[in-house]
DNA sequence: TGCTGACATCACATCACACTGATGCGTTGT
DNA sequence: ACAACGCATCAGTGTGATGTGATGTCAGCA
């Protein structure tokens, strides 16, 4: 590591909308995560769905609580989570401005005059 | 349980859009597919913007060339980078099932009777 | 009050991924 | 023909993330 060296901001982007790709890149948390936005369900649900073991899933839904994309709400026993109301709405908008459906994109610079 | 034992498809997700936001999830190849969305490039301009390494950036987009999001367009001593028609509509799809920015989602089974 | 069930936390082992340096290849220019 | 350049490939290394087992906590029930 350098003394100074600051991390070195890389393009514009939100910082948070790769954190949230990389939440949506493990297919374990894909398929919480669309469980999720299908019906409210306790964490032995997920166990149910997913077949994987209760501890894996914990795992999982203490990330996506901390990015706060899930909310938990305790009842009794249980826990319910659902998803946070505009959860993952940075990475659309990110994922929305790049897919871009039209032409080609155009060559604006000649080929490296660095 | 069956004994033969398949991998288990957990969700009815094509598993695709998984390993494209997987593309998506690292912060200098979401930097790549941003700069490429907006002009094509070659392997030295991708260095100079994002500041990483030839090889590094090299690595980066051969994932992205073997995933099929991005063409290689090898001119001379030069090879133009554009994303390719169509990426990451599989992941644009998902994402947007996923978002539905109405209500929450209902409890549709009683809690945990597994 | 003691047991069971739902869930979280912790420590650990494993594994995949990203970065790097060295090297090789094809093209351009002199 | 040789040098410089753009780019790809390879092998090595370190780090972070994931799954797992053990354990702890809290609520409900007999």
């Amino acid at each position: 590591m350098s003394p100074v060296a600051v991390p070195l901001p890389r393009v514009p982007t939100p910082p948070v909308a790769g954190s949230q790709f990389a939440l949506l890149a493990d297919p374990l948390r894909l398929a919480i995560i669309e469980a999720l936005s299908r019906e409210q369900l306790c964490t032995c649900h997920l166990v149910d769905i997913t077949g994987a073991r209760q501890t894996t899933i914990s795992n999982h839904l203490r990330l996506l609580r901390e990015a706060g994309v899930v909310l938990a709400e305790p009842e009794g026993r249980y826990t319910w989570y659902r998803l946070a109301p505009g959860a993952f709405a940075e990475a659309l908008r990110a994922l929305g401005a790049v897919v871009a459906d039209g032409p080609d994109a155009p060559r604006l610079r000649p080929a490296c005059v660095s």
